[in-house]
RNA sequence: GGCGGCGUAGCCAAGUGGUAAGGCGAGGGUCUGCAAAACCCUUAUUCCCCGGUUCGAAUCCGGGCGUCGCCUCCA
């Protein structure tokens, strides 16, 4: 069965049937780089990294472009502010973006284009579109003409009559409509600008996406991806000038992620509620990070807390002490139970089915958390079948890693959370190394104390029945303040 | 005011007509000097409320309440 994908377009879920058989075109908007990036950045991005990775697992090709804005008002703004240049801005937070994605296990799309890279690209779908009487000149400024199309709105389900009536944009001068756009802005002699038939200037928000998303990818491609709060303006506009320009429909399938929020509201740069990744990342492990912002469906809210964010961590433990008690398993000869051989044989089955209906990563860690009891089941009960069971909870661990990236932190760049990177440090060895005497001649209250002062400095003691080990406390920073 | 989404156990969260996945937490147990960690078991006769359709509804329809987003830059 074709994979299911909800359409924002259609407000239904539709087969994925790619233009080009095996292949599938994804354009994703990317970032304005004026500021840090924050946990709303990184949600787009780990979604479309699970997506891209599963239709790679299911076998297509994948091309994936996402953009750099990297001219706007914000950032002329914020460079004006520093007395630093546009560019040298933008390059340092696309640099800090890129690293924190890099964190995350995300994978870099194919292209990454930026509008400044792009600007014949877009100058000339501009006069395109003015050749073909969709828009219109107006000293320096170029605007699109809303009313030149009949089903405009139909992305975002709203009419022009109701887009009138909620207007609250304070009507500009130059515009025929309130509701026609700007392609194309004059720009004025202190700001960064480029020649065009209209004189000095830059491009306007919308048109960066439909000039690029075409040029990269062409005409038509598959899956274009976005926020739901950019569905209206910018998806709506984008898809009103490039259907304009080509004379049909660009992106075959709208998907739009759901936003991240913190307390209840909706996290924004402009709102100054942001929580920033580089400090996330410092004190967090990052593919447990990753992991919450796939622990719900994509299209739903994500309230983010620092408690859920902590829990998520505590079950995601039980899939990795599975992982390392099986990973060095290999084949067997020997044959299990019928039943639950199954039942385990069924688990990447029914993971990638998850997937497949419109990129359930919620039921597909469900399933993760099924194997992981079945297996213990198995393993627990003794025999010759726990070593076969413990293989095929490996093979099935590792096939959902591929997509979900829970396992294998050291592949990351190093936390700050870790303590001496997986090595204890030798006094923590020499403690423990006493304490173990202390509790071989039964001096266990003194035994107690030592574990409590470990604990105080950051590590947890756990007593097995040959040796004792110590572990670093989740969550926390070695020998500092509590949280 | 207009448009769209959501409301499922203490918390998070799947499930869009066939009789409630999964995680956290909690309770019980195994292991342990005691713990911790790990593991096993248990934990919603019920899905915001009121009507309706249906043999059957968390799921469909109507109304209400609550909540979030968009209508201005935003992932």
């Amino acid at each position: 069965m074709a994979i299911q994908v909800f359409n924002t377009l259609t407000q239904t879920k539709e087969p994925l049937v790619p233009l080009v058989e095996g292949q599938v075109s994804i354009y994703v908007c990317g970032v304005t780089p004026y500021d840090h990036a924050h946990i709303g950045h990184a949600r787009p991005a780990v979604v479309w990294d699970a997506i891209k990775r599963h239709l790679r697992r299911r076998g297509y090709v994948v091309r994936h472009v996402q953009n750099f804005t990297d001219i706007d008002d914000k950032l002329i703004r914020r460079a004006r502010e520093r007395g630093e240049s546009v560019r040298d801005v933008a390059e340092q937070y696309m640099a800090e973006y890129q690293w924190a994605m890099g964190a995350l296990g995300v994978l870099p799309p194919d292209f990454m284009p930026r509008v400044t890279d792009n600007l014949p690209a877009i100058l000339e779908f501009v006069s395109g579109l003015v050749d073909r009487g969709y828009a219109y000149a107006r000293d320096g400024d170029v605007y699109f003409r809303v009313a030149k199309m009949p089903d405009y709105g139909k992305l975002s389900g709203r009419s022009r009559e109701a887009l009138r009536a909620g207007a609250r944009v304070e009507p500009e001068e130059n515009k025929d409509d309130p509701q026609d756009f700007a392609l194309w802005k004059r720009a004025p002699e202190d700001q960064p600008g480029w020649d065009s038939p209209w004189g000095r200037g830059r491009p306007g928000w919308h048109i960066e996406c439909s000039a690029m998303s075409s040029r990269y990818l062409g005409p038509r491609f598959d899956l274009h991806g976005g926020g739901i709060d950019l569905i209206f303006p910018h998806h709506e506009n984008e898809i009103a000038q490039s259907e304009a320009y080509w004379g049909h429909p660009s992106a075959r399938i709208w998907v739009h992620n759901g936003l991240v929020t913190l307390s209840q509201v909706k996290m924004s740069k402009s709102l100054g509620n942001g929580v920033e990744l580089r400090e996330l990342l410092s004190r967090t492990d990052p593919r447990v990070l990753r992991t919450y912002l796939l622990s719900v469906h994509y299209r739903s809210p994500l309230e983010f807390s620092e408690e859920g964010l902590r829990d998520w961590g505590h079950g995601l433990q039980r899939l990795r002490s599975l992982w390392e008690e099986v990973r060095a398993l290999g084949p067997t000869s020997v044959f299990g139970d019928r039943a639950w051989l199954e039942e385990l044989w069924g688990f990447e089955r029914r993971f990638l089915a998850a997937l497949d209906d419109d990129f359930n990563t919620a039921r597909a860690f469900a399933e993760c958390y099924e194997l992981v009891r079945d297996a213990r089941r198995v393993r627990s009960a003794g025999g010759p079948g726990a070593a076969v069971a413990g293989y095929l909870a490996k093979l099935g661990l590792a096939a959902a890693d591929e997509i979900l990236g829970f396992l294998d932190p050291e592949k990351v760049p190093a936390s700050t959370a870790e303590p001496a990177e997986g090595g204890v440090p030798r006094w923590v060895e020499m403690l423990l190394a006493v304490r173990q005497q202390a509790r071989q001649s039964g001096q266990y209250a003194w035994a107690d104390q030592v574990r409590e002062v470990l604990w105080e400095a950051g590590w947890g003691v756990e007593d097995g029945r040959e040796e004792s080990r110590a572990v670093p406390r989740a969550g926390r920073k070695t020998g500092t303040n509590a949280p």
